[in-house]
DNA sequence: ACAAATAGTTAGGTTTACCTTACAATCGAT
DNA sequence: ATCGATTGTAAGGTAAACCTAACTATTTGT
């Protein structure tokens, strides 16, 4: 149960995403949408596979297994609520809100996640101070 | 003027630290500080010099360039911002603070670093919205 | 059923950032 | 000035994550 890399996060954050809307997931489709060789994804599936988290069978497609999943689900978690917390409360993009999510949620810890978290939950309830903040933006780039 | 890794932005950091207590640093002080081979700094330093970033001349020290200090700053500055949110407005201890901070500062971008640096500034101005946050983790841990 | 297209693997290579071991240079105390 | 301690460098090695080129295996269209 050794920590997953960045990277392996990564791969098995959009196994499970692609999976969402099909039974099993090609390797073709992980290169394309990271931009990358077959040649590495094959490596990369291979290295989760050892680690038990997805079960990959070549031309067969991936499944991801519990432990897998319970994985891929918290690193789901981080970037949906870093996502939502940039968006929502800062009042930046979308596309830069996903692109970072997805850089910080490799990198940051449980508990200054789970705070922001909080914060975030806290912030929604308290729209005017929210829209106070967000509304000296307005002239801003990246709204 | 191409990008620095968060590994060399670190070596930069840690020398621009160090400088503001003395004159000149010495590799040997780096490896200490991050617990790492002589060796290894060596090979860093020999990086950045490259970069001109830092001026290094062995056992005579190593001193940075205008270049290399205003690249520190900027890193010094995404640090201690982010520390500050970590610490002031989310309530968290100065150590996990720290070590998420110094994991982030390399991931994030400029528009969410900066916006983050507003709503901080934003979030001190309004005690009473963060100290209400704030109250109902007193019986968490990481406070 | 079989050729072409698509998908996956292997082999060998690169870069980054670390390591150890061994050696070289410098500093500092006597 | 010299010897020992400290500091820095060189050589060679590892691991992760990518690459290309060439190969094999599978799927698909006719």
């Amino acid at each position: 149960m050794d920590n997953l890399s960045a990277s392996l996060e990564d791969y098995l954050e959009i196994i499970c995403n692609l999976l969402e809307t099909s039974q099993s997931v090609k390797a073709v489709e992980i290169a394309k949408k990271l931009n990358i060789s077959r040649a590495s994804v094959s490596e990369a599936l291979m290295k989760l596979a050892e680690k038990d988290l997805i079960i990959y069978e070549g031309h067969k497609g991936i499944t991801i297994t519990p432990t897998g999943l319970k994985k891929a689900q918290e690193v789901i978690l981080k970037h949906r609520t870093l996502t939502t917390f940039f968006e929502n409360t800062l009042g930046l993009n979308n596309t830069i809100a996903e692109e970072n999510a997805c850089k910080i949620e490799h990198v940051i810890s449980d508990e200054v996640f789970f705070r922001i978290k909080t914060f975030q939950e806290y912030c929604e309830k308290n729209k005017k101070f929210i829209e106070d903040f967000k509304e000296g933006h307005k002239n801003t780039s990246h709204e």
